[in-house]
Parts: structure tokens; C-alpha cells; sequence
DNA sequence: CTTCCAAATAAGTCGGTGCTTATGTATCGG
DNA sequence: CCGATACATAAGCACCGACTTATTTGGAAG
């Protein structure tokens, strides 16, 4: 799972929108699919491919594969901008604030 | 200037590298094609798809183009991930670490 | 076992993308 | 002017990537 994997996993708009459902809730292939108006090959492949780049896990039950994100997976994007919030002073206020709202 | 052309820029290794050494400094592309093994119209044609990403800028004078980075042009890219951050709990104590040490 | 269903894999198509060489457009220096 | 330099654009090519249909794998159910 390198970094190239990672972005070129993520600058498909469908396995974008993929990962975003995935987000809200673990999901089986074929109530996926309901969601897109691509055939189910492509959206296996589309999970393959998310996979591969450490943001999708399964759980296989029966006949059922259960895909879930894994958020954790894009801890290699946020480093890489890291390195350049150093030349980005304007965003670092806006994320404070995000970042006091979250204290309990 | 879209969400998908912000990280399909991003997608190429080369362009990647290509930004991240403008984020070092501005460079003219002569200076750019130094340290790459492509020709001058392949990083002309990486420039022009991080120009269009906003992810670049550029400055005119006499016959050369300097370019430099414009990490603000990352803002949809950090706004994307952030929408995940809540099911990402791990990541915050160490941002917020990285944000405390920001404080003067 | 046979059938049905969920999902993955195979194989082929087709447009997009990254590269090349060739050429165009300015600008600088003589 | 003129040649040289800096960069952009044009055109062509090879590969990649997202899709399709067809087929395979494997569990569930009769």
C-alpha cells in the first residue's frame, strides 16, 4: 500500500462516492451497487482497488461480503498536506476552532 | 476548478513532485526540468493540470514563467478528509498536539 | 446433487492520460 | 533584423484504467 495507490484510489469519483457511503455504514456488495448505475463487476473492482489502498476492509458472512471504511487509512494523505500547512497559516485558525468544538 | 481535478492532479507521482519542490520555493521550469527525467513540454503539461487544479501559480517576466505552489489550493482536499475526521478519533489528540506546538 | 444467489475474476473494448517529437510564440542579446 | 533561449501548444502514440459481458467460485436452500 504505497501513497500513489492511495491518491490514484481516491481520484475516481465513483470509488469517492463509494468510500463516502461506506462511511456512513457498513454495507454488502449488492445493496452497494443499488446505489450506483454501474454493474456489480465494477463496483467489486472499485473495492478491490479501495482495498488495495487500505481504505475498505470486509468481513465475509455466507454468501455476503461486508465492506466497511477504514478512516484510518487516510492518515498518509493528511501527512503529506501536513508538510505544507507549514505555507498554509490561513487554515490553521478555522481547524483550532474545529478542534475546540470537540472538547468535552 | 472541480473536486475531481484537485486529486486527479494529485493522482501523478510526477506531478506530486513537481509541487512539492515548488513548495520549496519558486522555479522557473527550466529550473523544474532539471530535476526531473521528463521533457520540458511533459512538465509544461504537469505545470498546466496543477495550474488548473489551483495548486500552482505562475508569474511572467521576460521569457520566463516562475512558478510556486499554492498550498491553499489543498483546502478542498483537507475539507474532504475532514468530513471523516469524526469516525477518526485516533488522529485528533495528535493534531492537536501538532496545533498546541503552534501557540506563542 | 442441483439450483439459486452473492461476489470475484476473466477478457475485451474504449476513452483518457502521460509521454514523445515537432512546431509556434515571445523575449533577450548581438 | 537575427539567432538563441524559454516556454507553450500540436500531434501522435502507447499504455492505463474504468467499464462492459461472460464465466467462475462458493455458500444457501430445495
Amino acid at each position: 500500500m504505497t501513497h500513489a495507490d492511495l491518491f490514484r484510489a481516491l481520484a475516481d469519483p465513483t470509488r469517492r462516492a463509494v468510500f463516502e457511503r461506506l462511511a456512513a455504514g457498513e454495507m454488502t456488495v449488492s445493496e452497494l451497487k443499488a446505489g450506483f448505475a454501474v454493474s456489480q463487476p465494477a463496483i467489486s473492482q472499485h473495492l478491490a482497488a479501495l482495498r488495495g489502498a487500505g481504505l475498505v476492509e470486509e468481513r465475509r458472512q455466507g454468501r455476503n461480503a461486508y465492506y466497511r471504511a477504514r478512516p484510518e487509512g487516510l492518515a498518509p494523505l493528511t501527512d503529506w498536506v501536513e508538510r505544507y500547512r507549514t505555507f498554509w497559516p490561513a487554515r490553521i485558525a478555522a481547524l483550532k476552532d474545529v478542534l475546540k468544538g470537540m472538547d468535552q
